[in-house]
DNA sequence: CTGAAAGCGCTTACAG
DNA sequence: CTGAAAGCGCTTACAG
């Protein structure tokens, strides 16, 4: 029995029959610690040092091991936080494009996204109990700012969320990806003044929208740095759809004094304004300017070319998955909250105003 | 030893510490036979009696063991076919819509849905083995037929499909959900005819779409069931895009007879013809009738109004799921193909032509 | 067609 | 902080 070799990679002539790849029993010989350690690190325990959770982590990665994955690849949770503001649960073609960038990121990652609609607390402890047991690399949480309960059973299942565009304001509990929704009002009321116009209207979204309410701000900033007076009765408040646009742009064509150009809270909006011009025979830009906000895909549907404020939805998607991924030891993991930038996207429907010559308003 | 109890259920005083419920040991003794049988089922093995097998399927799902699923909760694949056809991959509302509709119907049923954008064979091939390894309930294709070779290997791998829309002329080797094309082309037309129109032309989208040309030969139909001739000149062919909507439109619009009602292959070509009454100072329905196709959630953006035939995309979507689901003995099971009634939608943007009266053409 | 047996990959108390 | 040992859930040749 002394002459027993001790265990040398050479002391056995045929290499004992190695082990799976992919398998812990490998890693755990490529690492050089027992197999009950590297399941250790594979479930987050923290009875493992630092050293030897870093060399194994590595490993891990390595041997396409994904980690936060019980399922061997990786999976990004997509929760569609269903509001007040969503009307038609998801009809909405700004959900859908953020939808559509998510996949289109993560499937660039070799992830894949699951998709799950949560309108209840009772939906969100059904998702959270299933994603828990499966393994997630986390989850993105369209508009819906998780609170403090829901933060604090995310942690304890180790789960990394990061939310897009953030119903409310962003604080610094969770991280956020957002657009510049204030420089985007801002952006295009400056627009329209260029053009010349001075009475300009704007269509706000609800008040409950953190970013209605800072579009609402740029366009004020704007007409402020230009020396113009906001006339309140120019101002407007309505949901976030063609209905709503609708109804108030026909509230504002029946002033007495009517705009010449219409800011619209968002491309729903700007659309319902475009009908509430088709119908009293008017046009835009000839009568009236028009301007959304989102640059939904549809926006080029408008008759005529909407112009309106581009929202990057794929750019936020692709930029919040990589955030949920940054989680270990990259520099974007202390950053909060991201804004990318929007953009003015002139087509048209928005030109000069009619002009002082006559406003062109004969029916028929 | 003769006095050992056969094994009754009361023969051990102390229930033998029963295995976990949701445990293939625990099933085997609910089923009476041993592990590696119900293992054998579980992976589709092939030498496994019928009644045996059956019994064990039935203990299975009642133990909410998913077949199919390795992952312990449902998972159904949505395949996204970017063929020729979905121009800008996916930015449009009708796939969108279709995702929506399959996210529904999944998670009504408590699974999940995994995206998977398709492009290429290699594509298909990675997405194939990374859902055999995890298990799947089946995969719906969106538009994309797959081919012999496809099938071959989904079925070697367990996997069932379910074809939406598809491409091609569906056949007997693959089940798929489609809606009625011609029979929306038909209704279409015969409510133009019915509006008085008579100079009806119709943009068809590409030819190698199976469902455009139904719709097409919808329009046919109704125009000889009328005693009306089709006149070939107003017949044009472009992409399922607002561009080839505008294109073709302009073309009819410069016509020396032009139509006084325009039949479009789909919505998005719809909202192009409305562009191109715009650019001439044209508006529906007063000049030009409008017919879209699909219901697309936007089709009610437009100004005015969409007319436009429904196609009932979260119905099929949840049709196909059901399809997919009812693998064993469901009555669906056999059949191959099935077609949901489309219905048309009036709204708005179609009315009487403009009469012998005049065409109303005054420009400016 | 069925199951005993060997074995794989992983996890978890527990001793050090 | 680490790993030997026991054990769980599953699969797979293989004998009958």
């Amino acid at each position: 029995m002394a002459a027993k070799a001790t265990r040398e990679p050479t002391s056995a002539p045929v290499p004992a029959a190695h082990p799976g790849s992919g398998t812990l029993t490998r890693i755990a010989a490529d690492a050089g610690v027992s197999v009950s350690t590297v399941s250790k690190v594979l479930n987050g325990r923290t009875d493992v040092s630092p050293d030897t959770r870093e060399r194994i982590s590595q490993l891990l990665r390595k041997h396409g091991y994904q980690p936060g994955s019980k399922l061997g690849f990786g999976v990004v949770d997509l929760l569609l936080g269903v509001g007040p503001w969503t009307m038609s649960a998801g009809h909405d073609p700004w959900a859908e494009e953020l939808i559509h960038g998510t996949v289109q990121a993560a499937s660039e990652a070799g992830h894949s996204v699951l998709v799950t609609p949560v309108s209840s607390a009772a939906e969100f402890e059904r998702w959270l109990a299933q994603a828990a047991m499966r393994g997630t690399h986390g989850a993105l949480s369209v508009l819906h700012l998780p609170g403090g309960a829901e933060l604090k059973q995310l942690e304890a299942a180790g789960i990394p969320v990061v939310v897009i565009d953030p119903a409310e304001e962003p604080g610094a509990t969770v991280r956020s990806v957002g657009t510049t929704n204030w420089q985007g009002g801002f952006s295009a009321t400056r627009h329209l003044i260029e053009l010349g116009h001075t009475r300009i209207a704007a269509i706000a979204g609800p008040t409950t929208l953190w970013s209605s309410r800072a579009r609402l701000g740029g366009y004020r900033g704007a007409m402020l740095e230009a020396g113009l007076t906001v006339d309140e009765r120019l101002l407007s408040r309505d949901a976030f759809s063609v209905r709503g646009g609708r109804q108030q742009a026909a509230r504002l064509l029946d002033l007495a004094a009517p705009p010449t150009a219409i800011l619209a809270g968002n491309d729903a909006q700007a659309f319902g304004v475009l009908q509430a011009l088709n119908a009293r025979g008017l046009r835009a830009p000839h009568d009236v300017s028009v301007v959304g906000f989102d640059d939904v895909a549809v926006a080029t549907w408008a008759a005529p070319a909407l112009t309106t404020v581009r929202q990057p939805l794929a750019a936020m998607a692709a930029t919040a998955f990589r955030m949920l991924r940054a989680g270990d030891g990259d520099t974007l993991a202390e950053t909060h909250h991201v804004e990318l930038s929007t953009t003015l996207v002139v087509r048209d429907s928005t030109g000069p105003p009619p002009g002082a010559v006559d406003r062109a308003r004969e029916p028929r």
